[in-house]
DNA sequence: AAATAAACGAGACGGTACGTCACGTCTTGAG
DNA sequence: CTCAAGACGTGACGTACCGTCTCGTTTATTT
């Protein structure tokens, strides 16, 4: 998760408990100032940790910021609700409710931002959330499956464009209404959503007689 | 667009040709340094104009760089091509191909960033760029419908609903494709995201037999 | 006196207060802290000034402490006090009283170990000290021959020679007596070295019988 | 010479070479990088020893570096050159060349402005480095009255004091050329000041027809 | 024409945070 | 008890931009 590790076996051994404190101060100095705001400095010092204590660990501002956003994401999880629609639902809804909390909103789109002139950087968003969260996709498909709800993908290749493709459309769409629309994606649009989603826009209204 | 338009009468009239001078060479600064490595002075110095021009005109970095980068989304256009799917596929790879320009990638979701904890920010980026693309999505409806597409929307509440889950879920998708999922949305991807939208997970694939 | 005296036409004046304020402070600075314990961020804060103000205007720790210790140096006076002798004590005394003061030991002496190793502050300081109070040695010895005490010099590049001469031996043996020895050039001390200066070691005790 | 001698009787001995090492290593720096930008760390490394092993037998940067520059000056001698001029010149000239040496010059120097702060250290200098080399002075003026150039001081306190203005002014005069005025203390100089010294500013030119 | 008034370029200014460096202390495991 | 290794808290460094301010100059409109 970090920058290194180096792993040495001489020497004083580093402090495990500051990274925690660390990440757990990013956090709360995102809620209460935001990304622009934030200066690692700040979090040093409510980590109660030494400025070049942190700087020894990561690298910058923004590799700090990716590590302590991605914790949030691994509490997503995917309780079996009965069927694809609710399963669906259900996991937008808990997606919305870590995008509404200000440490995410602002940490993320701010790493986002920082990755499109930085490689190594999009790649460790693409490592620790990214990637990370697919796990839902695949299980919800799975699940579905043997349910009868979607048919086996007989395409292997096939099948992994269609996953990254819903992951888009599903964590896209939340993104976009949550922080580009500023409108929350309550029950009652994530249920819009989850129709056109299974149905299509034609399908939802017209096609099923 | 500009922050005040204090319309004086008297004095040295404002340099108009200092605007348009300004944007460029934010979007010129946007693709150089990225969003947080701008600087007003350095923006100032290629426009070949005074910092304290550049802050008599606009309040701040974000507001500045929110209007360099909403005048790329202007030249979004929806050709009439046929059919609904075609109209999607069509806008859709236009919008991709602003994405891919490093000015509105690094710009836009910076600006987003930084939404989050401004509310001033947030209204201007959607009356700028969210709300003025909404057209799109309108008109691409209209002519759906007429073609015989997609039904009339009789309840006027639910219509606008639906124009805005359709925009978060195109935009959205296309965002999350470009910026983080890190791949490109080409032609094969926005056929099968066009698919999926019009006809919804199941009906792509098994509904039509 | 400073780095640079650009006298630009344009642009905002500098401010000339600050000049005079930083020196002061970097005096009282040097008595309560010592050079090794001044910083400049400390200085400036005494001055009521900005750091960086503060570094526009010198080049670092170095060349600050020496304008600001070179003043001292200025208030060295020549008062004809009658005789050769005199005259010499009286100045001697007057220099032993500016290095009694803390600003003056701890400044100077740091400023040359640091020019041991960068010419350019080495002449900073040849320019702004020793050279500027030769002038006390070539105004005694005219005066001295126009009394009759000494030979006018034929040779000019002889003369020039001992004029560094005597300024070597009375500034090297006051500041060698203050700083290295430890002990006060107090009146008797003045006395005792003017007599070997003016008569030689053997001439003190043996030549006037 | 060293910080503490604890003396003890049990546990791991001391490294004794290490000592040696770190004062080699100590002036080594001090001619690569001078005073102010020698590092203990650094001086450890060079010494293959590690940081706190260094602290452990000094109490910081200026007591080592004392050290360290007080062993040069042992090397200077007293050889019987047949006359006193001769014998000053002599001394004079090793103390020139050994001032000529850059871990001389920008470690004395430091230290003295270090120790205008700080009496251990001004006593650590003086019994190191002053005090020690006044054997000097002792033994040239005894060796002058057995030639009888010198008349025997009867006053023993008087004796003391004319010992410690010698001291001052020749060690004073080369320092001050050396380090202030910049130029060499060369031959010809050190024969200039050698006349003065013994027969003063008058004598040398016309007390003697 | 002269007076007025705002815009403009230049750049100094008080701040804040940066990321780095060295300090001197400490904590480990090995000897 | 010493040593090598290296993490740690501390504090200063010198730099970069921030957004504001003060200049002298330019360019209009209004007398």
């Amino acid at each position: 998760m970090q920058s290194r590790t180096p792993a040495s076996r001489t020497g004083r051994p580093r402090n495990a408990a500051a990274d925690t404190a660390i990440l757990a101060a990013t956090r709360q100095a995102l809620v209460e100032l935001g990304w622009s705001k934030l200066t690692l400095g700040d979090v040093a010092t409510r980590a109660g940790v030494a400025k070049t204590t942190l700087y020894r660990r990561w690298a910058g501002k923004n590799e700090l910021v990716v590590d302590a956003v991605a914790e949030l994401f691994d509490e997503l999880e995917l309780p079996d609700r009965g069927s694809l629609a609710n399963d669906i639902e259900g996991v937008v809804l808990q997606f919305a409710a870590i995008l509404d909390r200000p440490e995410a909103r602002s940490g993320l789109m701010a790493a986002v931002a920082e990755s499109t002139r930085d490689d190594a950087l999009r790649e460790r968003i693409r490592a620790s959330i990214v990637d990370r969260q697919k796990r839902l996709v695949l299980e919800g498909r799975a699940r579905a499956q043997c349910r009868g709800e979607l048919p086996s993908e007989p395409d292997p290749e096939e099948a992994a464009r269609t996953v990254d493709l819903i992951f888009d459309m599903v964590a896209g769409a939340v993104v976009h209404r949550t922080l580009m629309s500023g409108k929350p994606a309550d029950a009652e649009w994530v249920r819009d959503f989850t129709r056109v989603l299974l149905l299509g826009l034609a399908g939802g209204t017209q096609d099923t007689p």
